[in-house]
RNA sequence: GGGUUGUUAGCUCAGCUGGCAGAGCAACGGACUCUUAAUCCGUGGGUCCGGGGUUCGAUCCCCCGACAACCCA
């Protein structure tokens, strides 16, 4: 789609608005105007502008003349013979300009008459307000700044093709308010998060994206090469085990805002890269963590959307309300009537599944299918935020033991409107315990679930230093944006979205 | 992985039962000194996603492929 334009008119392989615009650009030249210009001192952004000037009447403007100078792209144009009105738009919205021949000049008036939408201009004048009550800047110059050689999109309806939206996303930006006000929030979430986290004594660190071995969640990795070492290495999965480490080293508070990298399907909810966020908090247990992820939700929504109460593609959501809390078991129970406190072997767990149409695969144990139960009959149901607790330990190999019931760990999920946007561990800090967990995942692997952990030998030798008991969390940035911006897929949060190329024909394919 | 839908001018979209490819915006020429999806008169612009097939004739029907969106597992 990207090439259409390229491809189509005549030999040169431009349409005719793309030759009218070269053409006006040597035009330009011609005049000694240079179509790519220079910086350009704006006193005031069009968000200024209406802040300062939108009240003031007509009278009042024109009696104090406030000379101001603006800067932006061209957006919609309205000619009227020796006077013209136009629309620019810089980063925080738009304002009009109203370009005089009797008051620019004859020259001056002509590169207004031959500008184009989606040129970029510099204005200098004073403010004025139209006889319509609209504010306005009265051009008492026209600076050409840059030339657009390609068409906008429809100045009316914006850029709606999804697939041109997420491969051409300056178009998006430039034509759609919407899309650019989400990415000014993503922004100003991600600053609400840190906030939060730097004034709770959390140290923000870095720690790598290239591993030797992929671990802290349970996905396929990306593989990559090092030429300097001959060695493959994976791209991170998850943030966990080198800020445990840290945590190890004595910064008792950390957390990471990173990209992690997962290969597996790309689907409304799941893009191969995404940005996570993960905590530690050192001497921190289970409930501390839940308290933390609900103040981090109420206090970022309150801080960017000004509320706690939101709607996500339709639904009412309170981040202002305490969350609920249920253990996994409690809530399969409550929402099936079967009861999984009652032990059971693997095959008992099974004909459960059988008899309620609940799929497994063959190495799986009595936990994976506790966690499938809850997965296929609670989470559509959880629509306010909830923690649920007490996974199955076959599913969660980071966690430490529930001392009551070792079956389960201490663990939880958030979820809201039956999605996830939180899992948070106390951290299993056993090394003995830890390495048998990898051993277990390691079988697992081998009994074919490819996307179980290896053994990370490093980290349990840390582990044998000593970890201290600790709160550690883990959030989906994307997701979070998404249920705050109410975006219904995570490429409406992503800038730039993985995407297929479009097909190029080699020369071999011919 | 399976299913459904979509791809037509720079953008937004029509296109009937298979019979010369259409509109609005944008562009070009002209008129117009407070317009605002400016208006009025005139003009140009197409690899109908790609490749095969059926047919006298295919944007339309059939097959294969590309990309995307949505739903399901």
């Amino acid at each position: 789609m990207a090439n259409k334009g390229q491809k189509k008119g005549q030999d040169d392989g431009l349409n005719d608005q793309m030759r009218v615009r070269r053409d006006k650009m040597q035009a330009l030249r011609d005049k000694g105007i240079d179509p790519y210009g220079h910086r350009f001192d704006r006193t005031d952004t069009t968000a200024q502008l209406h802040e300062k000037y939108g009240e003031m009447s007509k009278e009042q403007l024109e009696k104090e003349h406030v000379e101001v100078a603006i800067a932006g792209r061209m957006m919609t144009k309205r000619g009227k013979g020796k006077v013209g009105f136009a629309d620019l738009q810089d980063r925080d919205g738009r304002i009009q300009i109203y370009v005089r021949k009797d008051v620019v000049g004859d020259d001056n008036y002509l590169i207004f008459k031959k500008a184009d939408i989606g040129d970029i201009l510099g204005i200098h004048g004073d403010v004025m307000m139209t006889d319509t009550g609209e504010l306005t800047v009265r051009a008492s110059h026209v600076t050409f700044l840059t030339k657009a050689l390609r068409p906008l999109p429809d100045k009316y309806h914006g850029l709606t093709n999804v697939e041109q939206k997420y491969r051409q996303r300056y178009l998006d930006l430039i034509s759609n308010p919407d899309s650019m006000d989400r990415f000014k929030k993503r922004t100003q979430i991600v600053s609400a998060v840190r906030s939060y986290l730097d004034g709770n004594g959390f140290l923000e660190v870095e720690t790598p994206v290239l591993h030797t071995s992929a671990g802290g969640a349970s996905a396929r990795p990306f593989i990559t090469h090092s030429n300097a070492l001959d060695i493959d290495l994976y791209l991170r999965i998850a943030l966990e085990l080198h800020l445990k480490r840290l945590i190890v080293g004595g910064m008792e508070r950390v957390y990471e805002i990173g990209r992690v990298f997962r290969n597996e399907g790309i689907d409304t909810k799941h893009n191969p890269e995404f940005t996570e966020l993960e905590t530690y908090a050192a001497y921190w247990d289970l409930s501390d963590v839940m308290t933390e992820t609900e103040e981090l939700f109420r206090s970022v929504s309150n801080k960017v959307l000004g509320t706690g109460k939101i709607t996500y593609q339709g639904q009412d959501v309170d981040l202002d309300k305490p969350f609920a809390r249920e253990h996994m078991v409690d809530a399969i129970k409550r929402v099936t009537g079967i009861d999984f406190w009652t032990p059971m072997s693997t095959e008992d767990a099974k004909k459960l599944a059988d008899e309620k149409g609940v799929h497994y695969e063959d190495f799986w144990q009595t936990g994976h299918i506790i966690n499938a139960f809850f997965e296929q009959f609670v989470e559509p149901t959880l629509k306010q935020p909830t923690f649920i607790y007490g996974h199955p330990i076959e599913i969660s190999p980071l966690a430490k033991k529930d001392p009551k019931d070792p079956r389960f760990v201490q663990r939880f999920e958030l979820f809201i409107d039956g999605n996830e946007y939180g899992n948070a561990f106390t951290e299993l800090n056993d090394p003995i315990d830890q390495r048998e967990r990898f051993e277990a995942q390691a079988k697992e692997r081998e009994e074919g679930n490819d996307e179980a952990h290896g053994i990370d030998e490093d980290y349990v030798e840390a582990l044998e230093y000593g970890l201290p008991p600790t709160g550690g969390l883990g959030i989906g940035i994307d997701r979070m944006v998404m249920l705050l911006t109410d975006a219904p897929s995570i490429r409406d949060v992503l800038l730039f979205p993985t995407m297929r190329p479009e097909k190029k024909l080699s020369e071999d394919e011919l």
